[in-house]
DNA sequence: ACAAAGATCCGT
DNA sequence: CGGATCTTTGTA
């Protein structure tokens, strides 16, 4: 049966956050630039940040003015600077009030959450993008071959105590 | 108002 | 291993 290429859509992201962060990996992220140009790769590194009692997610401190996004509807991006330099590419997951969200790390070919963020050209603009409307940056089926996915300890977050210990980062083996 | 830290990366 | 570079956050 023949089943067009298809955006992810808001019921994709609607779930909560542990099932959708290694649902993404092998999904294909889709970037077009204004000049008509478009980069396109499969998703192979995801990280999952979990409510205000998650100590490493921004939402550890309740709702500000960086973070709110997060309180709202899934399907959206959520997107910060670190380090006064790297835009780094979340998307806001679960229902409404239960802040979530997961950290885009890499994909093929581009390794590195803040490498990624530049390579998209991402920046404050980018806050609240709608995945599933935009016609600048959303997320595809693919269907390739499923990729093997491996959990482990979420990267540079190491003050977060016991929430450190989870293993909330979604790999693809053979990367 | 201020100071400290940060979901990072690069060059030495 | 330290610097870049600047926004966010609690009050160190």
């Amino acid at each position: 049966m023949a089943r067009r290429v298809s955006r992810l859509g808001r019921n994709f992201f609607e779930r909560d956050v542990l099932e959708v962060a290694p649902d993404l990996i092998g999904r294909v992220l889709v970037r077009q630039f204004e000049d008509g140009s478009e980069f396109r790769a499969r998703i192979v590194e995801m990280e999952a940040y979990r409510g205000e009692e998650d100590l490493a997610c921004h939402a550890r401190f309740g709702k500000t003015e960086r973070n709110k996004v997060m309180y709202g509807k899934a399907g959206v991006v959520y997107v910060y600077l670190i380090y006064g330099m790297y835009w780094m590419l979340n998307f806001v997951t679960g229902k409404a009030d239960e802040p979530q969200a997961v950290l885009v790390r890499g994909v093929e070919g581009m390794i590195g959450p803040g490498r990624l963020g530049k390579q998209l050209e991402l920046d404050g603009g980018f806050y609240g993008e709608d995945l599933v409307k935009s016609k600048r940056l959303w997320v595809e089926n693919c269907n390739d071959e499923k990729l093997e996915i491996e959990a482990t300890n979420r990267i540079g977050i190491g003050y977060a105590g016991e929430w450190a210990r989870k293993k909330w980062r979604f790999v693809a083996k053979n990367c």
